[in-house]
DNA sequence: CATAACTGGGGTAATTGGGGAA
DNA sequence: AATGTCCCAATTACCCCAGTTA
């Protein structure tokens, strides 16, 4: 019998800086820039030198609307 | 100040360095350095050479933010 | 025209990963 | 067969700065 442990159950799919940037055509360098200046959500792993993205934050992002909405 | 009883139970699972490597996007041998330099909790089994992860602590893990400390 | 904000290039330090031996 | 350890090159993120845009 073999015991298949899933995980992934206790966390959605992290996305790693350079494919952010694939999604937003821009360097990596730029999605690393966001994420230290909290423009869009990351996660630092233990280590320090790497930084994770959930997907539903990417997502999120990527419905910020490039026209406000009517204002005023 | 609120004082909650330890959630960490003996029948919390456990992940091996294989799994909460896939949950971090990195190499195994990666996780195993995060554990013995002390940069996540880990635990030794009784046989000493297998390392193993509380699921609770995982999670905690994930929950580092990559923003710059940002002073009040 | 000057100012302000964002992006990407180069160099650097620390972490990460590959290969191999235990 | 599988997991952790060691050595060393590769990768990643940070800092400074120039180029572009508004």
């Amino acid at each position: 019998m073999r015991i298949v442990a899933d995980a992934r159950s206790i966390t959605e799919r992290l996305l790693t800086s350079d494919e952010v940037a694939a999604v937003f055509r821009v360097d990596p360098k730029t999605v690393v820039r966001w994420a230290r200046e909290g423009r869009i959500a990351g996660i630092r792993t233990p280590g320090g030198r790497l930084i994770r993205y959930r997907e539903s934050d990417v997502r999120a992002a990527l419905e910020v609307p490039a026209v406000e909405a009517v204002s005023a």
